[in-house]
DNA sequence: CGGTTTTGACCAGCGC
DNA sequence: GCGCTGGTCAAAACCG
């Protein structure tokens, strides 16, 4: 739907719509320091054993609209799976007011929140169980009831990632298609939040949509669980998600495409070269790729959950 | 007409 | 137990 973006875009910068809650400031990590990049595609695939009981891949990218310019830093709660980037507008704002209620300290990277304080971790354990066994209810019949039980116990926890992206666009673009299924006011903010179901059969990926009450520029996007499934390609989704990536440059549909045209300036290179871009990665992944991570693991991680980004640029 | 969005209702978890 | 809150459902509205 060619006004699926339009529509998006008129929003954007007519209405000050969007969401926010508690995990951004309280969860996200604090992320400050200059840099120096420009986050015009990310569209990605990632691996598998963020969490025991993640399956498939996750996908997400951010195209942004033109106006929109931003880098992330993401981080994983290596204990509930979580992944966050932080990401910002480095042409608009400075750090501190990115960083959303003060999160930002200089220099200063914060891991993801711990198990049971975090009141992003309470709403995972919520969503992962509740939201799961209502889709496995509606696939089938009492053996999901008992799944349902069982996952309600063991509160089994999607991974989640999470970005913090200071951009007008409140739906980021990411390639993937998705079908809004609820929103709700968030307490404490005037923003609601966006709830959203990737469209693929199958796929249980979810995410949500709010923006930062404390800055409003800055839209909070988590990503649950994982696709399973390549980004579409079709016209169909280009139009209700952002085109895929190889659908960007011949498109003129899309007010982003002008990032599309300059993914280089994308690179892994200089995504990720800010000391002060941080992730606390799951251990699964170690292989040293870049020595400015603090983890040998981040850069593994990072390039599986973004493998546009390392790999894909080119034609 | 098929797919998406909107939105009120409902449900489950948590804290008091 | 009750109220609050987050998350989801589902019917109706909407749109190309």
């Amino acid at each position: 739907m060619s006004n699926e973006t339009k529509d998006l875009n008129n929003y954007h910068y007519t209405s000050s719509y969007n969401h926010y809650n508690n995990i951004d400031s309280e969860n996200l990590p604090y992320v400050s320091g200059p840099c120096t990049y420009n986050a015009n595609m990310i569209s990605s695939q990632i691996g598998s054993d963020l969490h025991s009981s993640s399956q498939g891949a996750f996908g997400f990218g951010f195209v942004p609209s033109a106006s929109s310019s931003e880098f992330f830093n993401p981080s994983i709660d290596q204990e509930n799976g979580f992944y966050n980037a932080y990401s910002y507008n480095t042409s608009l704002k400075s750090p501190e007011v990115v960083g959303g209620g003060g999160a930002i300290i200089e220099n200063e990277t914060r891991v993801f929140g711990s198990p049971s304080s975090s009141e992003a971790d309470h709403h995972h354990g919520e969503d992962s169980g509740k939201s799961l066994m209502k889709r496995e209810a509606d696939d089938g019949g009492d053996e999901q009831r008992t799944q349902k039980v069982i996952k309600t116990k063991k509160k089994i926890r999607e991974p989640r990632v999470s970005f913090m992206t200071k951009t007008e666009v409140d739906h980021l673009e990411d390639g993937y298609r998705w079908r809004k299924y609820g929103q709700k006011a968030v307490k404490n903010s005037p923003y609601p939040r966006s709830y959203y179901r990737c469209t693929t059969q199958k796929c249980n990926v979810k995410k949500r949509v709010e923006r930062s009450y404390q800055d409003p520029t800055v839209v909070i996007t988590t990503y649950e669980s994982q696709h399973n499934h390549p980004i579409p390609t079709t016209r169909r989704s280009a139009m209700f998600s952002g085109p895929a990536a190889s659908d960007y440059k011949s498109s003129s549909l899309s007010p982003v495409s002008d990032f599309i045209n300059t993914p280089r300036s994308f690179s892994n290179d200089s995504l990720f070269r800010s000391p002060y871009s941080s992730v606390n990665a799951n251990p699964n992944y170690q292989q040293q790729q870049n020595h400015e991570f603090q983890h040998d693991s981040d850069y593994e991680l990072l390039k599986d959950m973004f493998p546009s980004v390392f790999f894909k640029q080119e034609p």
